[in-house]
DNA sequence: GAGAATTACTAAAACGATTTAGATTTACGA
DNA sequence: TCGTAAATCTAAATCGTTTTAGTAATTCTC
């Protein structure tokens, strides 16, 4: 509770440009040209006018700001309030806040209800102009948001990619290739029938995904499908019970098993267990995890990894990027997969 | 990309007081006075300024409000950049989002850096007047943010509680409970000497768990211990080598284990399976854990559950109601675990 | 050495809201 | 009937910042 050390200008209030203005002698617009780098400011004046405000310990007031410049210092990560199956939502506004340390920016997170319309937060954030820049995750081929904020010009970043590819700011991780990557291990495992727990189909990184299997599928000459009736974000009961069914079904026995989660991951052993077959023996698996969580389950499950916290740090870069120079390119990045992780037994 | 239904005062602008002033012929202040339903404004008056404002959609500009009075509708969440284990962080969000839904209030998530002094944040805050209130978690029996806050007169609601019990809001599991239930399921399994894996001594959760497991312990005749040299906030390895050295002592073979965390439970199974125990056979484990996630590993695991979603909507009401009604006692909630779950085999 | 250009600052206005003080109208009591 | 109170509105000021326009002093140009 160390007070500040006697501050020289006697206030408990907050100081403002008036305090430096009053210490200096100063008009306030000269304080303020002076603290902004103005070019008709002179050289010991802006000196002058620094030691004051560092004297003081001077924050600008981000309301009188945000009036009068229309810029907030925000920026706003557009978030589902549903269970993120890992650590997804969590790991992204860290490794954001980290990256924006240092920067006057702060970050509000939006929630979007699931009941609602996809687009209102977005338009809440445009009309009320609650942000300098959005960042949005979970994005389909033809983003309604994206659309909305392109056809806006507001700022904004993406965690995936739409179809719209060289017009606005993305990072995704490279899912094609890790459905390449997981059907050529497999293959290389002598695995011949596959099946996928993708993510929802409306997404774009599901279709990647998907299109990444089906070639490598195709090319390796085995077969792969894709489960009926559940994805990756479903909740497990869901996957578990369609997987049920799967399993039970007629046709060639099941022997490779390609997830896009952790969960899912966890779902299908346990679901393939319970059928009597042994992870690494009868079948393998290929899940995809940010985390080193399945390392501690102790199967031989093959994974790919992938770090979201590169996605919150290349989204700030990108936003930051944006909002420090509109007219240069957007930041776009394809982050590949290092390969595919044999789990130790 | 619908847009709005042709503005009846046609003007790409957001509308402001002024917008309907203009409308209803009325002064600026007057509009705002029979928004704030003030009572010196005539019934038919304040009909028709509403009627206007909903008619163009009016809403008020935040940093309009923020400067003049010096409310900033923003709730500060203090969390660290550092991993969390499971899903906490996203959970507390998500949950408080929920629970401000309809509100006025947004979330800012101010980071704490592990390198920063702790109070920084809470400080910045208070200092810039950049929320009207602050949550916060890993709270310690004489919290400096805590002491901080009160001092300051600032609202705030912990999640996890101080020495100062009666001073401030918070919610907090009853982990001492939890300590007193795990112990006992354990001793109805027959097992008789324990090893708790807890959570960073200088919380004040930890401490409540060590005292309900001591307690116990005592009660029932037993012997239980602290594992050495790692919590259950450290990294897996961590916690994987100081298991190891544990079971390799000498001393009484250790039949029973209980865990504050998820992660800090499939470490400690991988461990002592490792060492060639069986789960449920050999020794037992208690596990505390906010999702279903222990399910799906397939050992006997006995779970107790605690929904972190809980502490986020309580928070979440806690600050609200601080901020409508500062006098009232601040909301105090001590949820206890409703038992232990025996996993299925 | 006079006019133009440059330098370095100040005055006033503005962003959008609320608050305080004051004005006008109507109703009321004696 | 007149002063007073109550009801309802308006005018002006203010929060802290930045911008636009303008002023004064200095330097340059020929």
């Amino acid at each position: 509770m160390a007070d500040a050390p006697a501050p020289p200008v006697a206030k408990g209030e907050r100081p403002t440009l008036k305090t430096i203005s009053r210490i200096t002698g100063l008009a306030v617009p000269t304080v303020s040209r002076a603290l902004n780098d103005a070019p008709d400011i002179g050289q010991e004046t802006k000196r002058r006018v620094r030691a004051a405000a560092e004297e003081v310990g001077y924050l600008p007031n981000r309301a009188g700001v945000r009036l009068r410049t229309g810029r907030t210092n925000v920026i706003s990560l557009v978030l589902t309030t549903e269970d993120d199956g890992m650590n997804y939502n969590s790991q992204l506004i860290s490794s954001m806040l980290a990256a924006l340390r240092g920067t006057a920016y702060h970050v509000v997170v939006t929630p979007y209800f699931p009941s609602d319309d996809v687009l209102r937060p977005v338009e809440y954030i445009v009309e009320t102009r609650s942000a300098d820049a959005v960042v949005l995750n979970q994005i389909t081929p033809r983003d309604p948001r994206v659309a909305y904020l392109m056809a806006r010009g507001f700022p904004f970043a993406t965690h995936g990619r739409t179809e719209w590819l060289d017009r606005h700011a993305y990072f995704d991780f490279d899912n094609e290739a890790f459905g390449t990557l997981a059907v050529e291990a497999l293959a290389a495992r002598g695995r011949r029938n596959l099946i996928a727990i993708a993510p929802p189909m409306d997404q774009t990184y599901a279709m990647d995904m998907v299109r990444g299997l089906t070639g490598a599928a195709k090319s390796a000459g085995l077969q792969t499908r894709t489960l009926a009736d559940a994805t990756s974000d479903d909740a497990s009961a869901v996957i578990d019970a369609a997987l049920r069914r799967a399993i039970a079904a007629d046709g060639p026995v099941i022997d490779g098993v390609i997830t896009a989660s952790t969960n899912a991951c966890m779902v299908a052993v346990d679901a393939m267990e319970r059928a009597g077959r042994v992870t690494g023996v009868d079948f393998d698996i290929v899940a995809k995890e940010g985390t080193d969580f399945l390392r501690r389950f102790r199967r031989p499950i093959l994974t790919v990894r992938e770090d979201v916290r590169d996605a919150g740090t290349s989204l700030a870069h990108a936003v930051l990027q944006m909002l420090k120079d509109p007219a240069a390119a957007p930041m776009q990045e394809l982050r590949r997969p290092r390969g595919v992780l044999g789990a130790r037994a």
